[in-house]
DNA sequence: TTCCATGCAAACACTTTGCACCGTG
DNA sequence: CACGGTGCAAAGTGTTTGCATGGAA
């Protein structure tokens, strides 16, 4: 089954080529920002713009195929919903960035749904800091 | 005792009136972008400019007096550390904030800290999601 | 053949920087 | 009176938009 293709349809858009590419680039880079997406892109078609990359990333949001994630103070990264959801730690001192499965924040979750009514989407979430070769 | 004099001058900076502003519009607002601040201050008196707001909320956070946190998209909102650390949520629906004592994440951190050797800087961190009257 | 999608260029939003002048310490 | 701070203007970075053309269904 084509699941970009079923997706877009079943919500009125349609499958051009950028598309496709769009997504394989976010796929194989992990967590790419808009610009890396357009370069890994242009590595093997050429011609797809920079508006339409931040077009298309935002329809790929909306149809739960990518998600993005604020692992630095500059551009947002994108990241492909590959089944499993997952959150980010960022290193403040090495930028590294470290993915953690989702259920570790499960209990967290649970606390700010009970104390709070707030359902917390954490597969948006980043949480900053200083990893194990960096803490004070 | 004046605080933010004694700060800066350790730190081998000066007492200026635009830091006083700045500091007691960052006071004032609770959650604000560098904008905001602007427009606060210019209430009171007049003749700051924006390069003087971006280059002082960057002194007073590495001094510690305020903090930065990523409440939208869009630009950085500054609030100030009054003692008491906090984090936020913020509402996808109708972007509201809610603070939360930092002691409601200091399990989560403490999971953090054992199973990644990661130190969270609780204090910078935003939970996306939706509150209670905008969940699904 | 109808609309949605794209490319292009311009506009926009936010932030940083170089430099001359100002004012704190 | 030295040196850090400020204002101003210009440039830098990231993102959005209007419009004519292109192509999927």
């Amino acid at each position: 089954m084509n699941n970009l293709a079923d997706k877009l349809r079943q919500s009125g858009h349609r499958l051009t080529p950028q598309r496709e590419l769009i997504l394989q680039a976010v796929d194989k880079l992990g967590h790419a920002t808009p610009d890396e997406v357009l370069t890994e892109v242009r590595e093997h078609s050429q011609a797809v713009n920079i508006s339409t990359v931040y077009r298309t990333l935002e329809v790929l949001e909306q149809l739960g195929l990518v998600k993005h994630a604020h692992l630095s103070d500059r551009a947002p990264t994108y990241h492909s919903v590959a089944g499993h959801e997952h959150f980010h730690l960022v290193c403040r001192k090495c930028e590294r960035v470290i993915s953690v499965e989702d259920h570790e924040a499960s209990a967290f979750a649970k606390l700010l749904r009970e104390h709070h009514g707030f359902v917390a989407d954490i597969g948006h979430l980043t949480v900053h800091g200083e990893c194990a070769e960096h803490e004070e």
